[in-house]
Parts: C-alpha cells; structure tokens; sequence
DNA sequence: TATTTTTCTGCAATCGATTGCATATTGAAA
DNA sequence: TTTCAATATGCAATCGATTGCAGAAAAATA
C-alpha cells in the first residue's frame, strides 16, 4: 500500500505556530484573521500540497454539497443526458454527483436508496425502476430528511418534487398528426403500465382518438413492446392481423419503432405510405434511418438542468418549499419521413421552416 | 429546512443501557458482542430506522469505499458504456462511483481531480480530456497516494495502471481490410494527436499502408474529423481532389463516418462500390445506415469491469503491485456494408459465420 | 489618558463511528 | 477449589475540520 498519511490543517498550524482554528479561518475565510497570517498559511499549504479532508468537513458542518442520483440505466441516451444536464448545473456550484443504477430492479434500487443515506447526500434525484412495486424507501427519504426529487418515472401519489415531461400531451400530438396524415387504424406499442410515463402515453394515444371518434380497438394495443426485437414481433403480429393496422406508434421507444421499420422493411411494406411509423426519444439514429423515424424529443439534457435548479432554488427559498413543485417540460413532436404522406406542399414548407 | 436530526449510535446504545462500543460492534459484526445483545442492537437500529453515517465511518477508517470517474463526456455512448461497466463490477464490492465529466477541459479536469482528492476517494478512473496539456494533476493523485488507473486516452508517459484498447491493431486489421477489398487511395480522418489512442489510430493506418507498399498521401490525411459536420466538410474537400480517394477511414468515429456516408449519398456517389467507408467505435446506428457501416467495436461496457476488477486485484495484491499493469483489450473489426466489395460467396459465408 | 469597539487567536467541544486497552464475567481445565 | 483462557463490555482516544466562547491585543472613540 502506498497509502501515505495527508496533510492536515494541524501541519501547517504546526509550521506556523498557530493553532488549527486559525489555520481553518484563514483557509475557509471564515471569521477574523489577521491578512498577514492567512497569507502565510495559503502559501504554506500550497506548498505542502495540503487537500481539505472533505469528510472531516462534512461529517462537522452536517451537509455534504452532494447530489445522489439514481436512475435504471446510465448507458440509456435518455438518462446519460439527463445526467449530463444535472452535472453542468451542479458543477457550477461545486456540488458533487454520485450515480447509481438500479438495473431496472427494485431490490437494488432500495440498496441504492440506502447508500445515499448513509452517504449523507443532500439531495437525491431519481427515476424509480420499471418493476418497483412499492416506495417505502422514497418515503424513507424523506422521512431522513433528504431532499428528494423524482424525474420522468415518478410515483406519482408521493408528494415530492417531480420534473416530468408532459407525456400525455406529446403522444396526444403523435397520434392527432397520424390522423392529420390520412392514418385511420393505428396500434400502440405500449410499455409497463405501473409506470407512470406509460399510462400517460396510452391516455394521449386514446384522447386523440377519442377527439377524431375513432373506436378503440383491443388488438392495436400491445403491451410490454421495450425492445427492438419486441417492437418487431409486435408488427408482425399486428400486421397478419385480418384488419392490420396502417400506423404504429411505438410509444416505449425509438428502438421499438426501429424494430416496426425493419420489419415493414423485411415485408416489403412501404413506409410511410402504406405504414406510418411514430417513435418516442429522438434517438441520434431516427434521423438516419430511411426513412427517417417520427418521434419525440424530451430536451433530456434541459431536464437535468431543470431538476438540479430546482434543487437549488428550494434551498434558497426554504419558506416556499412547502408546496410540492411539478415542473413539466413540453416535449417536442418532430415529424420526419415515416410519417408524412399528405402533400409535398407541406413538406416543402415544413423543411423551410426548420432552417 | 426539514433537515431533522438522524438516529445515531448511541441513541441506540442510550435505548439498552449499554456504549456506543458494543453498538458498534455489533452493527459491524466486530469483535466479541453477546449474540443477545447483537440481536437487540439490530432490533432496536430497524426500530428507529438507523442508518449508519458513513462519513464518520470513512474519517475514522481512512477508507471511503468510493472510486471517482473522470470521462470527458458522460453522454457519449462510449464512455456512459464505460461507467455502466465499472458500476457493474464496483457495486458488487459495495463500492460507490462519483461521477465527474471534465467537457474536454483541462481547467475542469484538474478541478474535477482536485474534488475527487478531497473527497478522500480510494481510487480515480480517468480518461484525460482532448486539450490535455500537461499531467501534473495526475501525478498529484499518485502523490496522494491514491489509486490512479487511466483508460482509453492515457498519458503513456505516466507510470499507471491503464486499461486500453490496442487501438493500433485495430487500425491496422481495418486498413488492410480496406485494402484487401480493393482500395487502393485509402484516406484518413485522424483526431487530435496529442491524444494517445488517435496517434496509435494513425500508425495502425500507415502500418497497414506500409505491408501493402502504398505511399503515403498526405492529401489524404485530414486533421481533426472528429464531427458528422467535420466528417462531412472533410469528405467533400478529399472527394474533390483531382486523384479522389477511394476509401475513408473515419478513425475518430462512427459520427464522423457517417458524415462520409451523407455526403457520399448527396453527390450519389456509391458506396461501398466507388467508395468504402470505415468508422470506430461501433455505435448503435452504423448498424442501420444503408449501407451499414464498417466499424470497430470497443467492448465498452468489458472495458468498465476490466477497469474495477484491475482495482480490486491491486487492492488484494498489494505486494505485486509495483508493477504498473496495463490491460490491452482487442477491439474487433466489425465488417459491414460500406466496406464489402468482393464476392458474393464472401459475403454468404460471412453472415453464416455470424449465426 | 481612559474607555469602548474591533480584530485576532486560542481553547475546547463537536460531528459519529471505530478500536486498542483495560476490566469484568463466565466457563473450562487442572 | 484454583487457574487460565475465552468472552463481553466499557473507557477514552482518534479521524480532521469547524465554531462558540473567551481573553488578549490593537484600533477607535470619548
């Protein structure tokens, strides 16, 4: 072991023949210190190469500047960027991120949990994982008296702050632009219905047909289609259906509307003309394929600053925080070629408008 | 503020008329505690909800259990791969990941090297960032006596452990694949070159060139290719060469390559027939072009477990650690269609091996 | 010059868990 | 019954930084 004992403010007392109070006014600029003395101590401690002990610090001071966030996926883009945004607002004001992942599993989402307390996080973030059956530990959270803030997948009844997308109205969107497109049977690829993004995609999806009076039909709804590979077994199955479908709306994800693609590719099934393909994520790659993939984007990286700012707003304003704060940001439906059969009008002008 | 007071050992120890000592050792499994008295320790700590305060646990044990990672992005593909492997391996060990992400800034790497130091972590993980210009910082991490392993792009000067991708070979076996497919004015798209895995990216290049006696064209060589927008801008400049190359090896990544291809496709120039293009990296959408691109995979997530796993051995075998370690993981070429010009029977016999 | 205020520094407690040493108790072996 | 080892618990110091309180020194005011 190469582990060699740091230095500490009791060194550079030591050297100075001052006392550690003094050391640590002069290095925290806290209360009285003569300029001349704490002069001596930054260059003292530059030169012994002394390093705060954070731990010290914390375990005295009570807080730990420290954000926990645990989400089902780092490697999923969605929260990679989610991520990304959080820690470009909290880098800013020196506030450190310790990331969990919870595999999708609700055992080790409840570990996760328990870390973080222990840890003594000031805050922790999280989107709860697919197959959480119930939030004891959330609540326990709160009961420690952690700021908790849940984002995207929430547990909806626990009076948190949430920063959310508006699903309901993205897919409502979706599905109203199908059948602005001349689209009239169109199935759902829907997700896990104990997570809330899920319902409320599937409710969108039934009030834009409920607002065109199309009849619902059982057999365009199919459940549980996460996955490329699903997404395609899912089509295949709507497809040979006597009455198919003329549009899928994979809202669980881009690469479930991936897998609708190939196999209306495989099938030799037009798209968009004969099928209309919509995805949810704005993927990288749904701009590539061809054609390009309808979908959503959930301005991901916006989400992570949102929720780390809203973090610091309320512990600015501890008197407002009360009130349990929902932040909802409005996806964007960005229409592309799967889905655009009316018109090269339309086109033309939509392209001009997106310069 | 609802920040209440947190349940400690010795209200624990308070509750059963017993020390914080025995507390302690019970709730640690340490020592000699009457099994009695264990079982009432760990009943009363689940009553009151107890949770252990690792900060004043970690300061007296001078051992946080916590591995700080340095990446230049958190989400790109390849480095959220990264931390999803070392999370895998590191939470099996009960180990936490503090996650930093230096924006390919020097300034924030040293900051972010500088809060992982403070924070008392057992071991940093850092791939250094693009406009690296020197690596006093790192050093400064082994000063501390703290672990220090270096992934991907590596300062070789250093002596650390390390954990990379023999990025060469990799060049090299997809240059002469290039070759062996009938290219012949092969160009290359190179990153910057004061990042290790780009120089070796282009010496695998020349080396190839070099076994199939091609002479070195340095109008084919394009500095700084790192984008889809620098790919493409680069494309359209070596496509309008008077002698054009027939063949781009985008060895910064699959982005950049798929810069080529959109401009390939732009001025219908075919591919892979007039033009064969490579990418690196393997990301998700190469797969799915038309044609697929040819690329090289980086078993990122392996990577990840192979950078804990090197840490925990180190840690187990302290005595035979003198010996910086460096693990080289072998990339794979992954052939695809932008690259597949010879023989039909090849390709048949390819997607059969594939099964 | 005397008095008050401001500045500077030290002392000692504190945050919560751990652990070496000492003492007490129990049980087993002699 | 005596002796010794094993077990159980307590005491107090420790990890390193912070901070309320107190006293001393310096500066400002009367």
């Amino acid at each position: 072991m190469n582990r060699k004992k740091r230095v500490t403010i009791y060194d550079i007392a030591q050297k100075l023949n001052v006392t550690a109070s003094t050391v640590s006014r002069a290095l925290s600029n806290n209360g009285y210190v003569n300029e001349t003395t704490r002069q001596l101590v930054l260059k003292i401690a530059a030169e012994l190469n002394y390093k705060r002990n954070t731990l010290a610090s914390n375990l005295r001071k009570g807080e730990t500047k420290t954000i926990g966030v645990i989400v089902p996926r780092i490697n999923q883009n969605f929260f990679a960027n989610v991520i990304a945004g959080i820690e470009d607002s909290t880098y800013q004001k020196d506030y450190n991120l310790i990331i969990c992942q919870s595999d999708e599993l609700h055992e080790k989402e409840i570990k996760c949990v328990n870390t973080l307390i222990n840890q003594h996080v000031d805050c922790i973030v999280i989107s709860v994982s697919a197959d959480s059956y119930n939030y004891d530990h959330l609540q326990n959270v709160i009961d420690q008296g952690i700021q908790l803030i849940q984002f995207d997948r929430v547990a909806e009844d626990l009076e948190t702050l949430k920063v959310i997308n508006d699903n309901e109205q993205a897919s409502f969107e979706a599905v109203c632009h199908l059948i602005e497109q001349g689209y009239k049977k169109i199935a759902l690829l829907e997700g896990p219905q104990n997570l809330n993004i899920f319902r409320q995609r599937k409710s969108g999806y039934l009030k834009a047909l409920k607002k065109f009076k199309i009849k619902v039909n059982n057999a365009y709804v199919v459940e549980n289609a996460w996955t490329k590979e699903l997404g395609a077994a899912a089509t295949k199955k709507l497809l040979s259906l006597p009455d198919a479908p003329d549009a899928i709306f994979a809202s669980t994800s881009d690469f479930s509307a991936l897998g609708v693609l190939e196999v209306a590719n495989d099938l030799h099934i037009k798209v968009p003309s004969q099928l209309g393909i919509c995805g949810y994520s704005n993927e990288a790659f749904t701009e590539i394929t061809s054609p390009s993939i309808t979908t959503i984007d959930q301005f991901s990286v916006d989400m992570g600053k949102a929720i780390a700012n809203l973090y610091f707003d309320e512990m600015e304003n501890a008197d407002t925080s009360a009130i349990p704060k929902i932040i909802s940001i409005k996806p964007e439906l960005i229409v592309r070629g799967s889905t655009i059969r009316k018109g090269e009008q339309n086109q033309e002008i939509k392209s001009q408008e997106s310069r």
